[in-house]
This record gives C-alpha cells, sequence and structure tokens, in this order.
DNA sequence: CTTCGTGCAAAACGTTTGCATGTAA
DNA sequence: TTACATGCAAACGTTTTGCACGAAG
C-alpha cells in the first residue's frame, strides 16, 4: 500500500487546501490503512509508536481528523465508547451488528432497510444526510459457546 | 404525577434490590417525568437545582443510571454529544430523527425496519438484543428557512 | 446499629488547544 | 521566509469515584 490511490487521495485533499504534506501524515495513513476495521486513536497511535516512537497522539487526533475530511477515514462510535475509525473510502456505506460478549463487529448493510430509513426521514419531512444503525446482541460464537457451558457444566 | 405508576416501579425496585427509598430520589424521579424528551445529566440537575438547591450533580448520574436500570429510563446518545435520557416506561422503542440545523430531535418507528434488523442479526448468526438507529439530516422547518433566505437574498 | 445514599472534591477519561519549535513550500 | 505541522503539557467537558457524613431500614 506504498503508493495506493489512498494516498494521492490525500495528497490531492492537502494541496487542494493549501495544506503540508508530512512525514508524519504518512506514516499515521499507512498505520491506518494497515490496521483492521474500527480503531480508536489510542489504538492507533500505541501500533505507529512501536515504528516511530516520536509521535504525539494529539497528532494522530489531528490526522484522523484529516482523513475522516477527505473521506479516507469514517468517525463511528459503537456503543457510546471512545470514537473508532473505520475506512471509507471506496467502503460502501454499511452498519453495524456489535457482539455484546466478545465485541466483535460485523459489518451489514440492507438495501431495504436503507430505503425505508430515507422514506421515514421523507414522510416527517426530513431531508436525510447521514444514518448510523447499530444492533447489539449475541453472536454465533458466544451463544455456542454459553449453550455448551449451560448443558455441559 | 405525584403517585404514578413510575414511582411504584421504582419503590418495587429499591425493595427488591434492598436499596433505599430517598427524598434526593423522588425529587430526581418527578423532575425526570416533568421534563420533555432527552435531557443530560447537566440539564436536569440544573432543572432541580432551582427547586433543590443542595443537590449534587453526581447523585443526578447516580439516580439516572438506576432508573436506566429499572426501566423507567432510556439512555441515547444523539449524534456524539453528552449522554442524554428518555422516558422508557411506557414508551415503545423507537428511532431518532435529528435535524443538524435547530437541533430537533423527532421519533418514529418502522416496524418493517425492526424486522429487517432482526432478520439481519440473524443471517449473520446474531440474536438481536438492542439496536439504535439515528438519521441526522434537516428537517422541513429548516429547509424552508434555508429555501426562503436564499431565493429572498 | 448497620448499610446505603449524599455532597463535595478529586480523579479519570477521551479529546482539544496553546505554545514553542520544526519543517514543507 | 512564511505558514503550516508537530510534540508536549495543559485545558476541557463529561462521568466516575473516594470519603466523611447523614439518613433509611
Amino acid at each position: 500500500m506504498i503508493n495506493g490511490p489512498e494516498k494521492r487521495m490525500l495528497a490531492g485533499f492537502i494541496a487542494a487546501r493549501r495544506l503540508k504534506a508530512s512525514r508524519r501524515r504518512e506514516d499515521i495513513l499507512d498505520a491506518f490503512l494497515a490496521t483492521e476495521r474500527h480503531v480508536t486513536a489510542d489504538e492507533l497511535h500505541a501500533a505507529i509508536r512501536s515504528r516511530h516512537p516520536g509521535i504525539g497522539l494529539a497528532t494522530v487526533y489531528r490526522t484522523l481528523k484529516l482523513l475522516a475530511s477527505c473521506g479516507l477515514a469514517r468517525q463511528v462510535t459503537l456503543g457510546g465508547g471512545p470514537a473508532r475509525f473505520e475506512h471509507a473510502f471506496r467502503h460502501r456505506h454499511h452498519d453495524h451488528l456489535i457482539c455484546r460478549v466478545c465485541g466483535r463487529v460485523v459489518e451489514f448493510s440492507d438495501p431495504e432497510i436503507e430505503l425505508r430509513q430515507e422514506a421515514a426521514a421523507a414522510a416527517r419531512g426530513f431531508s436525510m444526510e447521514e444514518h448510523s444503525l447499530e444492533i447489539r446482541g449475541v453472536c454465533g460464537a458466544c451463544r455456542a459457546k454459553a449453550g455448551r457451558s449451560r448443558s455441559g457444566g
């Protein structure tokens, strides 16, 4: 991912706004792209730190906000905890299933739900701009585990 | 609302857990029931303070958590701000439309969306326990106002 | 009398900001 | 040489907690 479209996208955004390219921003983008979904600023900071010890948490916050502005990251708040960031470039909008037991997050998307949301908003005079749908419950693996320990112990 | 079912519900919960009834808890419940939807702890604290100056913010937090435990309140986080609490007793689950311009919150509920959420969860092995759907956009009044100022000057 | 509730202040937590310095343009 | 980026620490707003005291059971 040394020269993907994400880098060009960030570079373009920076040029358009007359900001400045920097090594830090590349480091943070690299780490963000390398990591799996839904990192917090703190997690990303820790991950980058192993390779680039000098980096400050504030810079990670500032850069994540920048990545969100240019459409590379999307900020989500899964269940009230700290803000999390997921890849947004070439990733369609989706909703989240969150396992209450193991914390696993599964993404899904249902066109019919999307349509109905638009309709519900329109019926009440709203124009919809964005939405977030979060379903909390227990995933299959955790239910199986719970079933086993109930019957087995 | 001096002796509604909410009071009995709280009293029952307190008795069942061998907690203690108190004047403070009544005051806070009264204020919560009297207020309109979606208060923050701080807003509720301010409202109670005019009548009961000695009350502490921490007590409001603790009591709101208690009300949530016994099903009288539901905690929602509308758009990333501080936690808000809405009435939960005899109020069906609903979702929220939030106007980005004026902050107005409209509640709605769509049985088809609910069903599809269950189905989406089940299809991925999850048992759904709760969900939150938030739609942000612009309400009719604010769109009308914006249209007027665009065309009018 | 024992346990729980309360107010206060302090701590904790995630996030933002001010400032001096470093670095890209 | 100008403006922006950075690291650090401090500030910030929200929420929780420790503690001594008061009140309910």
